[in-house]
Parts: C-alpha cells; sequence; structure tokens
RNA sequence: CGGGGUGUGGCUCAGCCCGGUUAGAGCGCCUGCCUUGGGCGCAGGAGGCCGGAGGUUCGAAUCCUCUCACCCCGACCA
C-alpha cells in the first residue's frame, strides 16, 4: 500500500479524550475513531489488525474441532425472555420500532439452533464458533476499545452429552485460548473467576495485568494460585471464641461510628467486632456481618444469595427499618430481617456490635446465644499480603483486564431452552453446555498495552497490518524514488505485506516519526545517504537496531528477518 | 444511577470570573518558494452561526435557566 494513496490519517498531537496507551496509540495511528461513547469505526489499519487477531482465533478455534457460524445480531426479544435474560441489568440494548433485541451473546440462538437440530447423542459433541460484533448496554464505556456498547467477539460454545465430555470440550478451549494469546504475543495468566450472571458450575478468565484493568486478582508468586477478587479465598484465620461468656452489655458510645473509631475509643482488638452492613436482597432486608473490618465482596455475596439482586439500604429505610443509623445497627433483638455472616465469624462470642440504638454497642454477643444467624459464607474481599489458600505464601493483588471467558454452563440454558437429546436407551436428557468468549479488540489494545514506547506502537510480526514498512527517505531525489519503487515491486512480488511511503514533498523527520507510531516491525528505509554506497538501511522497530545491507543483499536479508 | 469536569475551525487549547473592537494561538490543511536522515523554514490563504434552546441586557463565547453530548471518579459489569 502506498501511503500517498492510504486512509490513515495519523495525529501529532495526543486527542484529550483518550487516557490509556492503546487507546492514544489507536487514535493516533489512524487506526480508529470514535463515533459515540463505546462505538468507534475501525480504519483501513485497524481493520487489518483485527484482522490479523481473528486469523489466529480462526486457526485455533478450527483445530480444536470448532465450526465457524454466523448468527444474528438482531433477536426475537421473546427469546431472552424464556431464558430470563431480558431483565438482566445493563445487559441488553433493543430497538424501538419492533420487539427484537441486540444480541449481548448468543447462548439462547445457539440453544435455538441446538434444541431443533441436536436430537440423539450421535449428534454429540458439537463446538459452534462465530466472530461477530456484540452489543451490549454498558453503563459507562471506557478507555477506548476495552469496554464499548459495540463489540467484536469469538464466541464459542460446546454441546455434550455429559460432565465429563464437557471437561474435555472446555479444555480443548482453554488449550487453544492459550495457544492464540501465546502466538499473539500477549502476556497473560489465567485465574479462578466468578461464574455471575450467567451460571454454570465453573469458569476461568485470561488476563493481562494492567494498571488500567477493571478486574482485580489476586495472585501467588510462590504456588501459581490465581484468582479473580471476585472468588478469591486465603488463609485469614478466624478469631477465637473467648473462655467466659458473659451476660450482654449495653455500653455507650457517643459519636462512634466506624470500627477504627470504636477500636480506638474502646481499646478492644477490632476482631472482638462485628460489622453490620444492611442491605436489601431482592426487595427483603438482609443484615450482613463482617468480622471487625473486613471488606464485603458483592460478587460473593451474590452468589451466597444464590443470584437475584442485592443493594446496600439507603439511610432512611436504615433508620425506620433498624430504629439506628448506620454505624449503631447490629444482629440482637433485629426483626424484620434475614442475618447471614461471613465465615470468619462463625461460632464467635464476646462480639460487639451495634444496638440498633444511635451511640450505643452491644457487648459480649454470642453469635450462636443471641443471634439467629442464617448461615455464614465466605463474604470478605481479601487483601494483599493475605496467606495463600494453597501454599501460605503472601498474595499479591493486582489489576488485569480481561481478554477471555471460559465458563462450564452446565444445563441453564438447556433447562430454560428445552434443549435435549436422547441416549442410547431412548431416554432424554438435557445437553451440556459450554461457553467461551474472547474480545477481539481487545487482543489488539491489549498487545499495544503491552508493546509500545513514547513514539508508538510496536507490531510484532503476527499481528502487524504490514510486515515493512518502506521508507522513500526523498521522493525528489530521482535515485531514491527509483531504488524505492524497485524495492516495492520486488517485495510485493515476494508477497510480502508492504506499507510504502512515497509521499513526496514531506520531509525524512516526518516520515521516521510516522513510522515509529504506526509501528510495523521491519522498517526498510531508502535514502541518498545509503544509496552512494549502494546500500539501504533496515531498523527493527523494538530494538532501534539498525543495520546497513547492500541493495542486491536486501531481499535476501529482509527474507531472513522475516522469517525469524 | 450518584459525584465531578469539558464543549470555541480537522486536532490541542486560550479568551469566560470582571458582558462591549472584526473571536485568537499552535498544530494540521491549501498555494508558492525553499529544504531533504527524526513531526524543516519563509510568504500568502481557506476554514468558527463559540454544543443546542430559551432568558437577562442597548449589547452575550462571556451572566441565568433548561437541555444534549463527551470525558473522569464511583456504583454496576457475562
Amino acid at each position: 500500500m502506498r501511503l500517498s494513496k492510504a486512509f490513515i490519517p495519523t495525529l501529532k498531537e495526543v486527542p484529550s479524550d483518550a487516557n490509556i496507551p492503546s487507546h492514544q496509540l489507536m487514535l493516533r495511528g489512524g487506526y480508529m475513531r470514535q463515533l459515540t461513547a463505546g462505538v468507534y469505526s475501525y480504519l483501513p489499519l485497524g481493520v487489518r489488525a483485527l484482522t490479523k487477531a481473528m486469523n489466529v482465533v480462526r486457526e485455533e478455534m478450527n483445530a480444536v474441532g470448532g465450526q465457524e457460524l454466523l448468527l444474528p445480531a438482531l433477536n426475537p426479544e421473546s427469546l431472552w425472555i424464556q431464558s430470563g435474560r431480558r431483565n438482566v441489568p445493563n445487559f441488553i440494548l433493543s430497538i424501538k420500532e419492533r420487539d427484537l433485541v441486540l444480541a449481548p451473546t448468543h447462548e439462547e440462538v445457539i440453544g435455538y439452533i441446538a434444541s431443533m437440530h441436536i436430537q440423539s447423542y450421535k449428534d454429540l459433541p458439537q463446538t459452534w464458533y462465530q466472530i461477530h460484533t456484540t452489543f451490549r448496554n454498558e453503563p459507562r464505556p471506557r478507555s477506548g476499545v476495552l469496554r464499548g456498547r459495540q463489540f467484536i467477539m469469538k464466541d464459542a460454545y460446546s454441546l455434550d452429552r455429559s460432565w465429563e465430555d464437557l471437561d474435555k470440550s472446555y479444555d480443548a478451549q482453554a488449550e487453544a485460548y492459550k495457544k492464540i494469546f501465546n502466538r499473539c504475543g500477549i502476556k497473560f495468566f489465567i485465574v479462578g473467576a466468578s461464574s455471575g450472571a450467567m451460571g454454570g458450575t465453573g469458569s476461568q478468565e485470561f488476563m493481562i495485568e494492567s494498571e488500567f484493568g477493571e478486574d482485580t486478582t489476586a495472585l501467588c508468586a510462590s504456588c501459581g494460585y490465581a484468582a479473580n477478587l471476585e472468588v478469591a479465598t486465603s488463609l485469614m484465620p478466624k478469631a477465637a471464641r473467648v473462655e467466659k461468656n458473659e451476660p450482654l452489655k449495653e455500653i455507650h458510645t457517643p459519636n462512634v461510628k466506624t470500627i477504627d473509631q470504636l477500636v480506638e475509643f474502646l481499646n478492644i482488638d477490632q476482631s472482638r467486632f462485628a460489622k453490620s452492613l444492611v442491605y436489601r436482597h431482592n426487595g427483603k432486608p438482609l443484615l450482613i456481618l463482617m468480622l471487625g473490618n473486613d471488606q464485603l465482596n458483592e460478587s460473593k455475596l451474590t452468589a451466597a444469595l444464590g443470584g437475584g439482586n442485592a443493594s446496600p439500604m439507603d439511610a432512611e429505610e436504615l433508620l425506620s427499618l433498624t430504629g439506628a443509623d448506620g454505624g449503631s445497627i447490629g444482629p440482637v433483638q433485629l426483626t424484620g430481617f434475614r442475618i447471614i455472616a461471613d465465615k470468619r465469624l462463625e461460632g464467635l462470642n464476646g462480639l460487639i456490635s451495634g444496638a440498633n440504638k444511635n451511640d450505643y454497642h452491644i457487648a459480649n454477643i454470642d453469635l450462636a446465644r443471641d443471634v439467629n444467624v442464617d448461615g455464614y459464607y465466605d463474604l470478605r474481599s481479601i487483601e494483599a499480603g493475605e496467606p495463600c489458600p494453597k501454599c501460605s505464601k503472601p498474595l499479591k493483588i493486582s489489576n488485569a483486564i480481561e481478554l477471555g471467558h471460559i465458563f462450564k454452563l452446565g444445563t441453564k440454558y438447556s433447562d430454560t431452552l428445552n434443549i435435549t437429546y436422547l441416549d442410547e436407551s431412548g431416554k432424554s436428557n438435557p445437553v451440556i453446555m459450554g461457553s467461551y468468549g474472547i474480545g477481539m479488540e481487545r487482543i489488539v489494545a491489549c498487545y499495544i498495552e503491552q508493546n509500545h514506547d513514547k513514539d508508538g506502537i510496536i507490531w510484532n510480526k503476527v499481528l502487524a497490518p504490514y510486515a515493512i514498512h518502506l521508507i522513500a527517505v526523498n521522493m525528489s531525489s530521482k535515485e531514491v524514488a527509483a531504488a524505492s519503487e524497485k524495492m516495492y515491486g520486488q517485495l510485493g512480488e515476494m508477497g510480502v505485506e508492504v506499507l510504502y511511503d512515497d509521499r513526496a514533498n514531506i520531509t525524512p523527520g516526518f516520515k521516521f516519526k510516522d513510522a515509529d507510531l504506526l509501528g510495523m516491525p521491519i522498517q526498510v528505509i531508502v535514502g541518498d545517504k545509503g544509496l552512494k554506497n549502494g546500500q539501504l538501511e533496515i531498523k527493527r522497530r523494538k530494538t532501534g537496531e539498525r543495520i546497513l545491507v547492500k541493495l542486491e543483499d536486501a531481499l535476501t536479508e529482509i527474507k531472513k528477518i522475516l522469517s525469524e
């Protein structure tokens, strides 16, 4: 492609809306432009990079027996009502003129097709996938392409007859994912994750570490334990029971609201306090007890509650239902609430909690004696430095971007959408499903996050839109123009993808800056300086290393570098 | 959805508090000359109903009200 004819609008200045490197560079390099919040147009260079990523994904999906489909973005609303996902918050975008919705994923359509055509155990297993535009009602799009309302997803679905076969399909996808990200040159790690509203029995996320990530993960450098904070655990010890079980005692605690203030006011260790959090779960009042200053993890809470909508109660309701304001609420003699507690509180006594009377707390609480606790669950967010659940070494906490997510769905959709097959004995069974997603733009953006410098993107040959950026330093020099044109022709004949800067009246500095910004892995520079000695220059974008080669050796040398 | 911020030429921004020339700068763009190894120089030029609507005023980019859009923090997030 000749740059003189190409549509690659580069920008010298950083657009003010872009805050993270991948976003800035994709805009500056003319890879894409924003249309509206969370929606981007991909320009020619962006399409080429995305296409490269898609090719890798296709190859690896096909290699594990995936069959490519193309499913419609427009879905009948009724299908989503049937699966029970029509009203999942912030999930589906719909259109106004018809009872149609824009599909945010395709379990429903896969299920619809499968329910019609999968009839016998002989039809199983199947793995179907697509690479397709997906829509989600993101409340707050951000970070460029990392979180959009419209994005391209590779989504795959496995259909199996048994849980054992699901494990095989799932493992095959996991292996394919590793190959995909490795081939793309992305440094990733895998964490155990919550299956959330997706349902199912297990899931893992493929992550890259990034300060701009929206997920938080716990990692053990020693044994390799890795989990999303939504599900991460640690070996934080429970507090112990105290020997003497004293009777309940009210204590005056004027203007003492937080656990930290209580610790200071009473001079008692925080492990003697039961913190009360007041929520509504599906409309019903819920009191959650946490040990000391442990932080509630809402993902764990939702999981413990078996789904549904849990949110903090507002201050007015709090007062009318408990008789006290936040900071003075506790479990003793509290009526109308379901009470659950974190596992670290299990069986404890000698605790202090709110008295449901402003400025008072109650001491000597024995959860077994004084409170009707409806279950102990793991509800707390772990913190950095806590002992790894597997090997007890300190855990590290870091932010991460989710590149891919794989789920063992089980029968959730088979049940609602009636996806069954007949086994050898003629008995009807639900199909066991798995689902596997990759954000295609995230591949490109995450790669850039990990591979850029102050000048621009640093592509590897797998994702690079072009293998070579050929620069004619000065087109007004007849010799340079002739040698460049010849090189462009020869590389083209070799089948190499070349971006050729043949622009006239553009100064060399400008061309070099553009080349570094766009980031092709190899720059071939033809200028008078080298031609005097019958040479041209080859520069590696990644290292900045330059070598001079004789014109007649250039093709051989380039071939050699390309095959590395 | 709560909090904050920003909308002035293609991009980055100044001007706004404290209303009053013809609305500015840099970059980019066009023309000519010049230059040719790290976003070159000189000269000339095009391009803006100051996000939108309403109001106050003799007069509004500037003050007030409403509204829309975008960005950030939080909430949320398959």
